[in-house]
RNA sequence: GCCAGGGUAGCUCAGUGGUAGAGCAGAGGACUCAUAAGCCUUUGGUCGCCGGUUCAAUCCCGGCCCCUGGCACCA
């Protein structure tokens, strides 16, 4: 069995989980579940980052211990992707005793081979927001803003990693390797980036500023700086499992240059480890939407979808509507687009009238299949091509196309049963049409079935309630799942089955998702 | 400024060196098992702009315009 170790960013829990946070690791969670599908034995990793400035100062401003601060935040984000039905494996917290562990053994090794020096850090300091500033955080004439307050230049020890060391070993990987990265161009993107010559990596802050972090073993007056906290959990989450590297790290792409794609390589490298297999970066949810419900006094919190279509039509419209790696426009009007007709009118309906009409022309049990003529077997045809086209689609991150395949897959059953019309044949008694009837609903509840199974790792409940409403316990191995055959013959279906109600706003009333105001792009 | 992505039907997007595609929306129709769902038919586009290569360009090349994002020690 083939290992698959995948992982998400881990998220900083200095804010509240959002949009992006969601997509990130219902993306992860649909790989994992194909992969495992597949035949992988499959280890996910999701987690939070818990150190650093932002949540030392969030916690004072609570009046909380920065540990009870992380506690309660942390326990945020994991509750979301609890309800986002994500089925990591492992949950790791920068805090932990396991992380603190190998951050603190990579570091005593690092320096112990001289790729840790000290030297003066200088930068431009702002008291008030308690952290050094960039030169982009000027104002056009050089000046710094207001919200800074008093900005000084100070000079101060600090420990640097030799990242500088290593540019041209990483150019070399990044040339060998073309296909590390995700979608392709972003590697050109790095090798872009790395054309100007980096600075070594500053990778401590004294503890007088900063206390809320993993004292470097060295230097007991220091605590890590960001980069070695927070990367290093991909590796020390499994330091005991045998599987590093990773074969996928999920980002954003707002954190690949320079953190993942120059940091993290290079850090392991100067460890004598591996870099990840793989990175996949991941677009952006925009959401101009959000201005324009503010306009009409009605925020949206795309997090609120959940809640009230279910998790199922969530997932499935994120994985639908983004085309991996690139960015795409949330908006609440899109969403019931999604909904209504490819889940409702589509799918929902199709799940109903097949089983409506088993009970009503069947008793409620599932005929065997009796002909196998044109519409039959245009219909098997199709599905054939839509499964073999289906699983490459994926493998290739196209998870999109794959649903909008299933999705025709589907319409074809319904214009297939238009062609059938059993509830004609039911009226008759003659013997042609009784056996018509048998193969008709014999057919359509296959259908059924197989597209249920196609879109399991997206929509996991889902494909639940409809095997079992088709009296079907689906058996171990998915690729035999969709295999065509008989195996519903004389199952008992349920009576009805309304999987995703049509909401008010298709009778011309908008949705009630109302709420405090959503976040911005979708940082991870 | 540099780099990258994108600019194709009202909307969201797919696509190919050889008379432009899908879904949704719009229009018409037949049906009634079903979530007033489903099915059939159909309107609709100088494929961002200008040049070039070619028998032929939306697709290749050059230039330009517009949108989005990145340009490090911030995650």
């Amino acid at each position: 069995m083939k290992s698959f170790y995948i992982t998400t960013a881990i998220d900083y829990v200095n804010g509240s989980p959002h949009l992006g946070h969601a997509y990130e690791k219902v993306l992860t969670d649909v790989i994992a579940r194909f992969r495992r599908q597949m035949g992988d034995k499959v280890h996910f990793l999701t987690g939070t980052d818990e150190h650093g400035q932002k949540v030392q100062a969030s916690a004072r401003k609570q009046g909380v211990a920065p540990q009870e601060f992380v506690d309660k935040t942390s326990g945020e984000f994991r509750a979301l992707y609890d309800r986002l039905e994500v089925s990591y494996d492992d949950f790791i917290r920068t805090t932990e005793p396991r992380h603190q562990q190998v951050v603190r053994a990579l570091l005593q090794q690092l320096f112990e081979k001289g790729e840790i020096y000290r030297a003066e850090y200088r930068g431009f300091y702002s008291t008030r927001q308690e952290q050094f500033l960039q030169e982009k955080d000027r104002n056009p004439d050089g000046s710094w803003p207001e919200i800074f307050g008093e900005v000084t230049e100070i000079v101060e020890p600090n420990y640097f990693f030799k990242l500088q060391k290593y540019q041209a070993w990483l150019v070399d990987f990044l040339t060998q390797n073309e296909d590390w990265i995700f979608p392709k161009f972003r590697q050109k993107q790095v090798l872009e980036f790395l054309k100007e010559p980096l600075n070594d990596l500053c990778i401590s802050r004294p503890k007088e500023r900063l206390e809320w972090g993993i004292p470097l073993p060295f230097d007991e007056n220091y605590v890590t700086y960001v980069w070695f906290d927070a990367l290093v959990n991909y590796y020390s989450a499994v330091v005991d499992k045998g599987l590093w590297p990773a074969d996928y790290d999920l980002i954003g792409k707002d954190i690949l240059v320079p953190p993942h794609a120059v940091y993290w390589p290079i850090m392991l490298h100067a460890c004598g480890l591996p870099p990840p297999k793989h990175l996949l970066v991941h677009g952006w949810w925009l959401q101009s939407g959000a201005k324009m419900s503010k306009s009409t006094g009605q925020a949206v919190n795309p997090l609120e979808l959940v809640d009230q279509f279910g998790v199922d039509a969530f997932r499935y419209f994120l994985i639908r509507e983004m085309n991996v790696g690139q960015d795409s426009e949330f908006t609440i009007e899109q969403f019931m687009v999604r909904y209504n007709s490819e889940l409702a009118n589509n799918l929902g309906n199709l799940v109903n009238r097949t089983l409506n009409m088993t009970t009503r022309f069947a008793g409620g049990a599932v005929p065997a299949a009796e002909a196998n003529d044109a519409p039959e077997k245009d219909l098997r045809d199709l599905w054939i091509a839509t499964r073999d086209e289906f699983v490459p689609l994926c493998e290739r991150f196209q998870f999109h196309t794959g649903l909008e395949r299933a999705m025709a897959f589907i319409t074809a059953t319904n214009a297939y049963i238009e062609k059938r019309a059993p509830w004609k044949l039911g009226k008759s008694a003659e013997p042609a049409d009784r056996a018509l009837l048998q193969t008709a609903l014999a057919t359509m509840a296959e259908a059924l079935r197989l597209a249920a199974a196609l879109i399991r790792h997206v929509t996991p409940a889902t494909t639940e309630k409809i095997n079992a409403a088709l009296g079907h316990p689906p058996g171990p191995d998915w690729r035999a799942e969709l295999e065509w055959g008989a195996k519903l013959a004389g199952a008992k279906v349920a009576p009805a089955l309304v999987l995703f109600p049509r909401p008010a706003e298709s009778r011309g009333q908008k949705p009630e998702v109302g709420g405090q105001k959503s976040g911005g792009g979708g940082r991870s």
